[in-house]
DNA sequence: TGTACATCAGTGAACGCGCGTTCACTGATGTAC
DNA sequence: TGTACATCAGTGAACGCGCGTTCACTGATGTAC
C-alpha cells in the first residue's frame, strides 16, 4: 500500500519538528523548549504544530525515546562490529561508541541522562524499553564474558544483603534470553554509572579544563576497568 | 564593631532569600527558578530583592557558591573525623559524606553538577576555587594514602601520553601543600566521576527501581573501590 | 540629648517579552460514487 | 473520468499567564553636629 502525498509530507514535517527541537535545546538547553520558537525557525504558525503533537510534553517524550533508540542502535552497531567472541574488543566498543554518541548529541544526552525538564514527567510506559536496550547492551557483554570464564567480577559485588540480593534476582530473572548472574546485573549497573560519570564529567567540563578533549582520559578508565575485570 | 539592626536584618533576609530559592528548586527544578515567585512566597514585592542582589544570575552565582562550599565543608569535617593515618576510614568518610550531603540537598546538588541551567555562564572567577575545595579533600586523601604506600595506583594510570602527562603535572604542581603524584590527579578525577555517576544514578533513578534506595548500593561499589586499590 | 539630613529597604505601577493553548477560519488533498 | 463531499494542514487573532527589570515614590533607620 502506497502512501499518499499527504501521509509523506506529514511523516517528512513530523520529523522536521524533531530536528528543529533538538537543534533548539543544543543551543540553549533543553528546559527551554519551545513550541513557538520551532514554529518560528520553521516558518510555520505555532499553532500548526498541534496536527503533529497534542501539546509539549509529547513532543518531549518524542524526543526522549528516539534519543534512547538512537544511543542504543549506536552501542549495538558497535557491537556487532566485533566477534561475538571477543569480549574485551566488544566491550571497548560500546563504551566508545557511548562517548561518541554522547559527543556528536550531548542535547539528546542531557535530554536523557541530564537534570529533568521542569514540569515534565516521563510516561513511563513509553520510555522503559528503549531507555533499558542501552544497559542490556552492556549487560549481555559483561554477562557472557563473565560465564565465558573471560571476565572476573569483583568479590564485592557478591556480597550483597538479602534484600538486595532478592532485588538483583527479580532483575536478573526479567531477562529470559540467557542465565543472568546476579552479580552481574551489580557490575552492569556499576560499569554504566562509571561510563556515565566520565562522559558527564567531559562534557559539562566537571575535571580540570583541556583535560578531556582528546578522549584519552575515556580511554586510560576503559583500560583500567579490563584490567581489573581480567576482561 | 556591632552591627546595626538594619545590617542584622538585611543579613537574615539575604540568608532568606536563598533559602527560598533553594526550597522552590527543589519542588519544581533549577531551572525554574524565579524572582517573583521567591518574592511571592517571601511576602514581599519583586523589585525589593534588587536590594539584595544585583540581577537573578547573582542570585544564582551566590547559590551555587554557598552549594559548592557546603558541601565542601561535610567532607572535611567527615575528613577531620577520622584518624590521619586511616587512609581508608578517611576516604569511606568522606565518600559517604558525598552522597549524604547529595541525598539531603538535592536541588544544591543539581544547582552544581546537573545541567546547567539555560542563559547563565558561571563566573569562573567565583566558583572556580569552591568547586575545588570538594576535589582537593578527595584528592589529598588518595594522595597521602599512596605516598604512605597505603594505597596502590592502578597500572594504567601511569601510561598516560605525553600530553596529557604535561596537563597533570601542571595541575600537579598547582598544589603546593603536598608533594602530588601526577597519577594521583587521574586517580582523583577518576574516583570523583565513580562518586558522582553512583549518586546521579540514585538521585534520578537510573537504575532499577527501589534498588538503591538503602545506600548499599553505594556502600558496595565504596569497597570495590578500596579493594582495587588496596586502601 | 535633640534635631536635620542622608541612607537605604521596600512598594506599586508599568515596560515589553515569550510562552502554551484554544478557536473559528481557509484552502488544499484525498475519497466515494 | 468527473463531481460532491470529507478530511486535514495550516493560519491569524486572541486568551491569560508569569517573567526580569526599571522607575518614581514612601517611610523607617542610622549618622553628624
Amino acid at each position: 500500500m502506497a502512501k499518499t502525498r499527504r501521509e509523506r509530507v506529514r511523516a517528512e514535517t513530523t520529523i522536521e519538528i524533531k530536528e528543529v527541537a533538538l537543534q533548539q535545546m543544543a543551543q540553549q538547553g533543553a528546559a527551554s523548549l519551545s513550541l513557538r520558537s520551532i514554529a518560528r525557525e520553521m516558518g510555520m504558525s505555532a499553532p500548526a504544530l498541534y496536527r503533529y503533537f497534542p501539546d509539549r510534553d509529547a513532543l518531549v517524550t518524542a524526543l526522549i525515546v528516539d534519543a534512547y533508540n538512537s544511543l542504543a542502535d549506536s552501542l549495538e552497531a558497535a557491537n556487532d562490529g566485533q566477534d561475538v567472541g571477543n569480549y574485551n574488543g566488544r566491550f571497548r566498543a560500546v563504551a566508545q561508541a557511548y562517548r561518541n554518541w554522547a559527543l556528536a548529541h550531548p542535547a539528546e544526552y542531557a535530554l536523557i541522562y541530564g537534570t529533568p525538564i521542569p514540569g515534565y514527567i516521563a510516561p513511563r510506559d513509553e520510555t522503559v524499553m528503549p531507555a533499558a536496550r542501552t544497559n542490556l547492551v552492556i549487560g549481555f557483554i559483561l554477562n557472557e564474558a563473565a560465564q565465558a570464564g573471560k571476565l572476573t567480577i569483583p568479590d564485592a559485588y557478591f556480597h550483597a544483603s538479602p534484600d538486595l540480593q532478592a532485588v538483583l534476582d527479580e532483575l536478573a530473572a526479567m531477562i529470559p534470553e540467557e542465565d543472568v548472574l546476579s552479580a552481574g546485573v551489580l557490575l552492569t549497573i556499576y560499569i554504566f554509572s562509571r561510563l556515565h560519570g566520565l562522559v558527564w564529567g567531559e562534557l559539562d567540563e566537571h575535571f580540570a579544563p583541556k583535560i578531556a578533549d582528546s578522549g584519552e582520559l575515556f580511554e586510560i578508565e576503559i583500560s583500567e576497568i579490563c584490567d581489573r575485570l581480567k576482561l
